[in-house]
DNA sequence: TTTATTTACTTAACCGATTAAGTAACACGG
DNA sequence: CCGTGTTACTTAATCGGTTAAGTAAATAAA
């Protein structure tokens, strides 16, 4: 059975498929009868319209896309769940993008997006991705854009983020209440906006509390687990921190396992601190002191952002700039 | 800038569109010279071809549908890595649909994909998805389909699947072997025929090992997290389980949580094992023994065995069935 | 030299829906 | 009875590529 048109419609009941396309989408030109008769048959025979054929027509896909690092990861999956229930409540289909942080895919990506293959895009950037993004300033200009969680500042375009100098500054006076002296701050990424905000916070409690700021005070990982965990190592060998701040949920984890191999008791010989979304952060041996950030509500917030400029062009999305608090959830791999 | 067409490059170059779109498609009727001109000012003016147009007339869209009941479980995670590979490799698109394990909502999103919007579907069903799910059956004759882990055997298509009962087989015996004597297993659903092949294994696994099969036995969950907990709950008081057989990872979770709240010891009170694939489960206090399915292969080969289909109508997709197997992993929660 | 073939294009139809513009048929006020 | 509206349609153009069919010129074969 060939796929039903809206000519086939149109052939059955003898009508023009203007009229039957008007009386699809309810048009007051159609008389009730005709919209009953063409429903009926449109039923009957599952007609499905042809979505491409109206995009291209309309110059409208009724389809976002979210491009972000990577899904393994509790941040980015609960902030899927938040966009997509806002675009399953208003109709739009969701195409996911992965970076797995190489700015080269991420560029290749934004790049189709001038294709009109989306109406906006949601965008959590990648750690290689430089200040001086250009790709990223063209498209913002092109189509809706909200950047959420990781954000480039340079670029103007709505941004949902977290406070994190404050969470970090939070996390670091935690540490120091818990009696540390010697605090690591492992940051993922010297280009994100998100880690050198953290670590704006970092330095400032360090500052306030008259503790020193050394070479061995940030550490900047990689994105290959096997590097990260190598550095690490040598790094808690050499520098015997006494507390721990993990920017990501992946490093958390990496602490965990080195200071495994290492028998660094925690939080006896070191205290930790992770920003993470893991449901099983209270489980952990020991439960794991947690940043929580509100990803649901960051999809939710940023999907709601863009179908705002989505509705209505004149909505000022540029100017949007939320900002949702995480929390500080103490548990036991800090004494504090 | 208005969006560049081809009709622009045919226009800048005194060509007619045919002869840009066949020189864009590297085709034999187009002189080299040719060729090399339209390739420049495409590249200058930034020509990105419109997708829609294509898929129009091409009547195939480059791209792929997911559909998962969720993306915040580490199995579903890494089952969209894996897809995801294989898609970024073949220059496909992938839609993400979140069924939420509502029946409804799967039945929905399936008759959408009639209207020629994706080439292919990935799925992993709902809890809710009974048997003869007709909506799946019709799907199957007129598009590309995949089933994946959760698959509806009653539907001639697809499957990649993990050795399900042979798992609960062993971890049912790792349980025994380990002294328990009144295993609980938590399924998810009754219509699934994963949880339905799991509840083989473990009825075998029992009856090999002269153990009784109780109305206790298998407790079935709700999607409900809270009414999970509650049953749960109840269920612990009642029937003074010695090991636990959780088969997803959400309940695994919430096994944790209520045998904290019950003040049980794990394993001393009793023993858990935990189908799931979370990358914290070796750092859970206790650490949990696991059934560890391979999630980023599955969707890896989902996908792989879906392009060949895409590729070559002849290829004989309904009867691909893959099972790959599933491993136990030993840790804390057992003391077998 | 004439015919056949190849090369490098162009013309025009097409995919399926949308929509501006046009047109009968009928109603109504003056 | 005539002009003005209104109703309920139809016609045809359009979105931006793709492709079957056609053509003129150059080249090869007979």
């Amino acid at each position: 059975m060939e796929n039903v048109t809206i000519r086939m419609l149109a052939e059955r009941l003898q009508l023009s498929t203007a009229t039957i396309s008007k009386a699809l989408s309810n048009s007051h030109e159609i008389s009730e009868e005709t919209k009953q008769r063409v429903l009926a048959l449109a039923a009957e025979l599952n007609y499905v319209p042809n979505p491409y054929a109206s995009s291209l027509r309309k110059k409208s896909s009724h389809t976002i896309a979210v491009v972000i690092p990577e899904v393994a990861d509790s941040f980015f999956a609960e902030a899927i769940n938040g966009i997509e229930s806002v675009a399953q409540e208003k109709g739009y289909h969701v195409l996911i993008y992965l970076t797995h942080e190489s700015f080269g895919k991420e560029q290749a990506i934004l790049k189709d997006f001038q294709s009109g293959r989306v109406d906006g895009v949601l965008i959590s950037v990648t750690t290689e991705t430089a200040a001086a993004a250009h790709g990223l300033a063209q498209l913002v200009k092109e189509i809706p854009v909200v950047f959420f969680d990781r954000v480039c500042e340079e670029v103007t375009a709505a941004r949902i983020t977290t406070d994190d100098a404050n969470a970090a500054y939070n996390a670091t006076t935690h540490l120091i209440a818990g009696g540390c002296r010697n605090i690591g701050l492992l940051s993922a990424s010297r280009h994100l906006s998100i880690s050198n905000r953290r670590a704006e916070g970092f330095r400032q409690a360090l500052t306030d509390h008259q503790l020193p700021l050394t070479d061995a005070s940030i550490l900047y990982c990689s994105n290959e687990p096997a590097e990260t965990r190598q550095l690490l190592k040598t790094a808690l060998q050499q520098n015997h921190y006494d507390g721990l701040i993990a920017t990501t949920e992946k490093l958390a984890t990496a602490v965990y396992l080195a200071c495994e191999e290492l028998s660094l008791a925690i939080p006896g010989d070191i205290q930790v601190i992770g920003f993470s979304n893991l449901s099983t952060a209270r489980f952990l041996q020991p439960s794991l002191t947690t940043v929580s950030q509100p990803a649901f509500d960051m999809g939710h917030a940023a999907a709601t952002v863009l179908f705002k400029a989505l509705k209505s062009s004149s909505f000022p999305l540029q100017e949007q700039q939320q900002v949702i608090p995480s929390s500080l959830i103490i548990r036991n791999s800090t004494k504090g």
